[in-house]
DNA sequence: TAGGGCCTGGACAACGTTGTCACCGGAGGG
DNA sequence: CCCTCCGGTGACAACGTTGTCCAGGCCCTA
């Protein structure tokens, strides 16, 4: 007896099952899984003495049961980089959108831009087995997914690429965007541009760096080495990087911020100091537009919604091969990006 | 035979099971569990056979099956708001800092401010047997959580206060910050204040109302009810309500915006105005800092940290009653709110 | 009125894991 | 040399749900 009793006793703190609402209700237990699913084969009167039992006993179905026996979960999972990091507030709002119009349930977790909790992340995420996967890389070895995806987990990623892996992406137009970023500025005669950039490992940030060579290249211009800073995006460093080219006996006359995150800190920077600096940076903030900074805009709801939309499409039954989705961005002049080179 | 493999179908891709490792390393089936969960009583041979089995065949550990059978899911659930807002960005991410630091994982969604969509979400967040519920209301009655609170959810709120039942609950003293706000304008001159807040339903926006109205009283203001707007938070109706007060016949010469959707409208609305209006928003925001608006700052981390730590101790066993914790607020003085009254 | 089909309801197994308990072989003590 | 004890191991039930299949009752038709 005693037994018994502690057999079950904190169990869901004791929550009642389908079968002590069939007891209550006087009727067999797949009777009340028919009521709470909606399947057909019940007389009214039966449905509204278990519906009854259930309001009752407070029974609220067990998914972690369900998930076991029919082997769907009706979950997709998020891994991201930084949830506090304004972009990707719309990017997984959207993601979240696309999921409830498909009935499903996000989970998310953010990786801190470490690889290793990124791979922990994800494989937390399987284990609770997901439907599919939506990931923003941090890291760029991803070849811990494929088993997973061997298995059937849908995955999509999104703002950077896999590495190592064959899988579906959905990217902005990093090289393009800083492409069109950099011959603003040198449309609007600027000769000596800076940018200042996040880790080069990371794709986009490389991708970027690319864009900014090549808009420099196609005007002729050449790239001195003291005018490129890549590395974290603490403020203490790009601080630093943009003093440097700033104070330079040649100092640049315009900076391209190669994310939001740059991108503040250097216009805090800029805001110090003397002499005008043109500025031209990637991704929009809200405000940006009352300071006047001009960007180049990503969508970045957009590409959550793609990437989501992907993912829904796989777990449907759609079958081709991985593929790659590049958005364009959009270049919007708000007066920094105009300003003229200044005389030294 | 036919019968059989459809039985066997698609169920998670067909992912190995314990059964499966158990049967290549030549083990029992407990065996392998025990090596999964590292639980002792295992020959550092029979660890390494079937360490490689799991290897070989990618079993990854079925957590529905795991949660099933041990009551416990090392999962909270998460009730936001609006995930693209950027006050809740830093709040979810302490959150899931704390959880982390529990060994939990988060899931959260959004409720879009719609009550029937916060309710439909908790629930199924306890459908998936979450341990514990952290709800950032949209609604105001939150009965229906009753049978999962009593069926042992943990559960907080955040940032507002649960409706009709009793809850632990942490806030920002949304009335003493709008008070100080206010009285700081009241300081520098003010006699006309204006206040744009949102619907009055939510609970931190009467307080702030209220603390409007109580810092005008302590200084002997009277308050014209042409002085209040409370609405939605639509750029549209906001800038109406900026324009009817500021074009009166006696205009307000200072604003305090009730959160940072207001603000950042009535920021944009005051940019394109003739006259200098003073101004205090409630709620920091990135960038405010650069264009010189003087804010009352919530500490949302520590309104995460708190809730979830909070969460957590219940979920340890410790069992007082609900209790409502309110932390302090901080007025940043930046400039806006420091401009004098113009004459008209 | 008997037979057949349909509709409602229930018994039972299975999903993949973990807790319980029993078994087996070897070491150590009498 | 036998008995006990113990560490390592595995068989089995149980978690709460759903799919399958069968039973019984009803109505309709011949």
């Amino acid at each position: 007896m005693a037994d018994i009793a502690r057999h079950t006793e904190h169990r869901y703190g004791n929550r009642p099952t389908m079968k002590d609402v069939a007891a209550r209700a006087g009727v067999g237990l797949k009777t009340v899984s028919r009521v709470v699913n909606g399947e057909p084969g019940v007389t009214p009167d039966t449905e509204r003495r278990v519906q009854e039992a259930i309001e009752v006993l407070g029974f609220r179905r067990n998914d972690s049961a369900r998930v076991l026996r029919k082997g769907r979960t009706a979950t997709v999972g998020l891994v991201l980089e930084d949830l506090a990091d304004p972009f990707y507030g719309p990017l997984s709002r959207a993601i979240e959108e696309v999921a409830r119009a498909h009935g499903a349930l996000l989970i998310n977790g953010s990786s801190a831009e470490d690889p290793a909790r990124e791979q922990e992340l994800a494989l937390a995420l399987c284990a609770r087995r997901v439907d599919g996967l939506i990931v923003i890389p941090a890291g760029d070895d991803h070849r811990y997914l494929e088993p997973e995806i061997r298995a059937g987990v849908a995955t999509v990623f999104v703002d950077r690429p896999a590495g190592l892996i064959d899988a579906d992406a959905v990217l902005s137009d990093s090289f393009g965007g800083a492409r069109d970023g950099v011959a603003h500025l040198i449309a609007h005669g600027h000769r000596r541009i800076g940018f200042i950039g996040d880790r080069p490992r990371i794709h986009t940030a490389s991708e970027r760096l690319r864009g900014y060579r090549t808009a420099m290249e196609d005007a002729g211009l050449p790239v001195d080495d003291a005018w490129v800073s890549l590395g974290s995006t603490e403020p203490e460093r790009v601080r630093t990087a943009v003093r440097e080219m700033l104070d330079a006996a040649e100092p640049v006359t315009a900076l391209f911020a190669g994310n939001n995150r740059v991108m503040v800190t250097v216009v805090r920077a800029l805001a110090g100091h003397p002499r005008p600096v043109a500025l031209v940076g990637f991704d929009d903030m809200e405000l940006a537009d009352l300071l006047g900074i001009t960007v180049i805009a990503q969508d970045a709801a957009a590409l959550g919604r793609t990437a989501a939309e992907r993912l829904f499409r796989r777990l449907d039954g759609v079958d081709d091969v991985p593929e790659r989705v590049v958005l364009g961005t959009t270049l919007l002049a708000r007066g920094s990006g105009e300003i003229p080179p200044s005389a030294v």
